[in-house]
DNA sequence: GTCTATAGAGGGATAGAC
DNA sequence: GTCTATCCCTCTATAGAC
């Protein structure tokens, strides 16, 4: 089914997956066409179904990787039972912001696909056993008593996320350069985790 | 959903507007078809374009009337030098949340349509004027001298608009009710407001 | 494995009767 | 103004040559 290349990363197949994930990303599922991904691949339409069988597998696929991107590598830091609550901050802010520095479309590309087809992410996503019970929710819990956890993850992924997700609305407006946006998230390192631990307080 | 009076709201006109608002926020527009939008208004097909001429046409009604529900309503608040900077806060945060609570899914529909399609959007935002050089802006500047204001706005933001957005995520994960999402959102009148000014002393 | 050509369905838009 | 029928282009997917 698969021939092994010499070379992963120029092989048909990852030609193609890295083309889906930028016509994806960039258009949206419904908006992006085979052709614009054969063409951003720079190889034939109909090497696209022999190789995938469909639009659709090709962007289960791509999907996955992203899914994995966001979400996978927060498991093991919240789960860390030894570290303090202050530690996972710091922790997972200077992570989270580098590798959505490295990717920032993919929050809100997606946001957009959870929204637009919810059945397609419902077995996908376990939220319950690594997020909503780990370690970390049971530290915040501890910390400051009176407090619903899930707000302070919510504000806390938000702080983290929401840049991402409002560049376009200050990039089209023209009131943000790209470097000044850059150094605006390189500055939010800093600034969430003091302003995290201030709410703790 | 809307039941008003005859006239205006019951007319041919507002129930395609209805039945677009409905269709395009729940698929996007790329994934909307224009059959679906007239089976929403139990119209026919033929008089969608009778009345608007094309699908994007009665696109951008509906966006702009979403804008104007997102940004509009703000520049007043904002741009108030009778208010103190705390009051803006209360103020804002109130409106806000009343007004995405009524409105749950425009703000990540509005921002994927801005991703997907930029240019669409260049001329119709204007963030500079009312927003960035605001008196809220100014207030900022003011009170805490080392913070960039667009700093504390993102924030800001973030935390009112983001558990819109993040709800999909919980909502498919099956970790969180309806019932319970909205009182986390009820409750967060009262502590967006007490973190923010945490942030700023 | 890679190509050209094309089948076949979907969907935006219009003609024309009433 | 509202309907039915239909045009026609676009896009996914496949057949078949090499």
């Amino acid at each position: 089914m698969k021939e092994v290349k010499a070379d992963i990363n120029s092989s048909t197949e990852e030609k193609f997956k890295e083309a889906a994930r930028i016509v994806f990303t960039k258009k949206g599922y419904a908006a992006a066409k085979t052709r614009d991904i054969a063409e951003e691949a720079g190889l034939n339409l109909a090497l696209l179904n022999y190789y995938f069988r469909s639009k659709e597998k090709l962007f289960e696929i791509v999907m996955a990787e992203n899914l994995q991107k966001l979400f996978a590598f927060l498991a093991p830091i919240l789960n860390d039972t030894s570290t303090t609550l202050d530690q996972k901050v710091d922790n997972i802010t200077e992570k989270y912001i580098d590798m959505l520095s490295a990717n920032p479309n993919l929050p809100l590309f997606v946001l957009s696909e959870i929204r637009t087809n919810p059945e397609r992410f419902a077995k996908t996503i376990q939220l319950d056993s690594y997020v909503m019970k780990s370690h970390f929710m049971q530290q915040i819990a501890g910390k400051k008593k009176g407090m619903n956890p899930v707000q302070f993850l919510i504000s806390f992924m938000g702080m983290l996320i929401f840049p991402f997700i409002i560049r376009p609305v200050f990039q089209t407006s023209g009131a943000f350069k790209e470097e000044a946006f850059a150094q605006l998230i390189e500055d939010r390192k800093k600034l969430v985790p003091h302003w995290m631990k201030l709410i703790l307080e």
